[in-house]
DNA sequence: TGGATATATATGGGATAGCATGGGATAAAA
DNA sequence: TTTTATCCCATGCTATCCCATATATATCCA
C-alpha cells in the first residue's frame, strides 16, 4: 500500500479549489471513490486527510469502546459525524468549503503534510511552527518508535 | 536485505540530476518502489538516504498508537512528513531539488557515504572534514561497537 | 595470452508527457 | 433568475523518457 510522505505546498484559487499532490491522488487512485475524506483535526488547527477506505478502520478503532458508552459517542461524533467526503474534479483538484478553510486559517495556499496513513493541510506558515514543535518534542520526550506488531523480517 | 557501502562521487548535472550509484541502487532494487527516500539530515548539513521500505516500517510501528494521539503526530511529522520519495529515471538517476541541495550545500559534485543500513549524500569537501572528526572522535572516546546482543556497554 | 567484443555505469541533451493553475462555459440547485 | 458546482480548455513549468556518448569492467575467442 502506498504512503503519504513529504510535504507540498500548492495554491487555493478563487473558487476555492486546490490541487492534491500527484503522489497523494497515486495513494488515493487505489481507492472504490475518486476522491478523500477530510476532516478538521480534534488537535491542530489543521484538516486531516485519509483514503475512504481509512473510515473502516477508524470505525475498527471505535468497536474498542462499550457501546452507547460516551467515550465512544464522543470519538465517533468528533471523527465520522465530521468526515467529509470530497471528490476530485477531472484536473485532481477539490472544493474546500468555507467551514474547513476556517478551521485551518487557509489563505492563499496549503502545504499537504504527508504522515503515512494519512495527511495533514496545514496553512504553511502554521505548519512552520507545529514542525519546529514536532521535532523539538521528539527530542525532549525521547520519543522512539514502538516495536514492530506483525510486520516482516 | 543487502548493505550500503563503502563510498562513490558523482556528478550533478545542469539539471539538478545525479546517478545513485550501482551498487546502491542494486540494494534499493528490491524494494516496493523504484527509488529512494531522501531526508535533510538533522545533525549535519548532509542527506540521509533510505529504502522505501523503512518508511513501511515507520508507518506499521505508528499504528500502535492511539489515533490522534501528539506522541504519534509528533513522530509522524518528525519522520514521514520529512521524507522525500525521489524516483529513478530510466537510467537511474534521481532529480535533487533545490531546497535538498540548499542544506546540503551541494556545489558540482556528491559523495554518497554508505553507511549499512542507510546512506548519506554530502558535499565532497564536507565530507572529507566530516570523516576526519567521525575517525579523531572515536579514538579520543574511545568508543567501540556494542556486543551483538543489542546490549549497551 | 592478447585483442576484440559485450555489459554496465556515468554523463549529457532534446523531446514529450504530466502536473499545477487559471478562466470561461455549462449544468444542476435554490 | 441567481447561485453554485462541475466540466472543459489553455498555459507554463518541470519531471521523465529516450537517445547518444564515454569509460570501465567483464567475457569471449582465436
Amino acid at each position: 500500500m502506498g504512503l503519504f510522505l513529504s510535504t507540498t505546498i500548492n495554491r487555493i484559487d478563487r473558487k476555492g479549489r486546490v490541487s492534491v499532490p500527484g503522489p497523494f491522488r497515486a495513494v488515493l487512485g487505489e481507492q472504490p471513490f475518486a476522491g478523500v475524506i477530510l476532516m478538521k483535526s480534534p488537535i491542530h488547527a489543521a484538516l486531516e486527510g485519509f483514503a475512504p477506505l481509512m473510515m473502516e478502520d477508524i470505525a475498527s478503532r471505535l468497536d474498542a469502546y462499550p457501546m452507547f458508552s460516551m467515550d465512544q459517542d464522543d470519538l465517533a461524533a468528533a471523527t465520522l459525524a465530521e468526515a467529509m467526503p470530497l471528490h476530485f474534479d477531472t484536473e485532481g483538484r477539490i472544493v474546500l468549503s468555507a467551514e474547513l478553510v476556517a478551521h485551518a486559517g487557509f489563505d492563499e495556499e496549503v502545504a499537504f503534510v504527508g504522515l503515512g496513513r494519512k495527511f495533514q493541510m496545514w496553512s504553511p506558515a502554521a505548519w512552520k511552527k507545529r514542525r519546529e514543535v514536532a521535532q523539538k518534542s521528539v527530542k525532549t520526550k525521547g520519543l522512539v518508535l514502538p516495536a514492530r506488531n506483525g510486520g516482516e523480517a
